[in-house]
DNA sequence: CTGCTGATCTGGTATAGACCAGGAGTCTGA
DNA sequence: TCAGACTCCTGGTCTATACCAGATCAGCAG
């Protein structure tokens, strides 16, 4: 089915695309511009830009227009680096904001941990950067009794999982990770600055201790086409 | 701007969804009678269920109409359980197809592996099968040297990486993942029968044994909507 | 019973045009 | 100088319509 023009039309754009003087500051002419350009209309030239967009490799910004997507972020959800550090390793520039934080019930959290539903959390909530792009609207909940005065203290310039260790000892010994493709729920896309049902990608985990004890659970939000997911496993059988 | 039209359609249609009579053996009703009943066009209809696609909820089978998706299915590419297993242990019915098996050299897979363009490979590419919806297509690539006569023996219907380690005694201790979404490529898609750009997950593993001995190369590519990737950590710290 | 034909379903692609609403400057008047 | 209004540019949404092409199945001929 590769007579389809709007399918002819990615590879005119791909090559648009490689061409670093077409598109000035990675973004791309406008709609209009390029449907007149490529003799077609906007609807078909907008179904060829959201086949590209599906392939990660340009995203919309709210009315402003297209941009060449940047590379995408290697990331290893079960070390325990923090997003500052392997951001900066990999050459970028990382940014963090706490939209939220908060302590109380939060039955969610209390499930997947197997804990009562009253059981109380210190929540953070936040959305991080690279290089100025927001790719990530992540909450996290941990334990009180694990890690008391957790948001008293500077939570947020240093690795969360690192202060979890050296301030309160704690080894994250058992993680359990589920991941899955999705369309980015109405909170996370306004928290990210896209459309709602935008194409996401979810992580979340659960911690426990070398004794089992709970610790923390978190819910990631990416946007599908800033990271590639690493991991890498030395152990036994 | 949840009032836009095709968003609040998106609600009516997961209602529908819900709904057990409305949908005769998981099929929707064709577009032009979806787009009657709530009074607007194929266009907007169509960017509704295309939200509900982003959301997984329900896929298109090439010209024969919608479908409500099934559940996900839970997968662990750091297990090595085989794909029959845990098919079948979530109360699914698995199927294989095996569609070319060959040895010769293959440079990706020996650049994967850190080994020299021209070493060969066993090579076996499969399509498979969960309520005989095609999910995954997947390639291999097997070091013949650590299988000797792997594509002689009976390598379908039990698990291959059993068999590595039974019949040739291997042990797959260091294994590295990268996983991201992606849009199907054009020879995915077609084996897996759907419009090539789909939203797809791109998984590739690279196996070394215990003696760090490259072992396997694999790429697999799952329908978005298809599985969830669950993994377990209880190692070190 | 078998195999072909063709009508009729389905979604897939495309046109042409319209108006809406947010983003980002510019212009203006205090 | 600066805040606010205005304007223009952008993508976002929607209508109405047309034709194409694969899937399906009934019906017919052998």
């Amino acid at each position: 089915m590769s007579d389809a023009y709007y399918l002819r039309l990615t590879d005119r754009l791909r090559e648009l695309l490689s061409d670093p003087h077409a598109c000035e500051e990675g973004r791309l002419p406008a709609e209009r511009t390029l449907a007149e350009r490529f003799r077609t209309t906007r609807v078909t030239l907008r179904q060829a830009l959201a086949q590209l967009e599906g392939e990660g490799r340009i995203h919309r910004s709210n009315r402003r227009g297209w941009f060449v997507s940047p590379a995408r972020l290697d990331y290893d959800p079960t070390r325990d680096a923090g997003f500052n550090d392997y951001v900066r390793a990999q050459g970028r520039r990382p940014r963090t904001e706490v939209l939220l934080t908060d302590t109380r019930p939060y039955p969610t959290a209390a499930e997947a941990l197997g804990l009562p539903a009253d059981q109380p959390f210190c929540h953070i909530r936040r959305r991080r950067f690279v290089d100025d792009r927001a790719v990530l609207a992540e909450s996290l909940w941990v334990v009180p009794e694990r890690a008391p005065g957790l948001l008293e203290g500077d939570y947020a310039s240093h690795s969360l999982w690192g202060q979890l260790r050296s301030r309160w000892g704690l080894s994250l010994t058992h993680r359990s990770l589920r991941l899955y493709s999705e369309a980015l729920p109405e909170r996370e896309a306004a928290e990210l600055g896209v459309a709602a049902g935008t194409a996401g990608l979810s992580v979340r985990r659960t911690i426990f201790d070398e004794r089992r004890r709970p610790v923390e659970y978190d819910e990631e939000h990416w946007l599908h086409d800033a990271l590639c997911i690493t991991v890498e496993l030395d152990g036994k059988a």
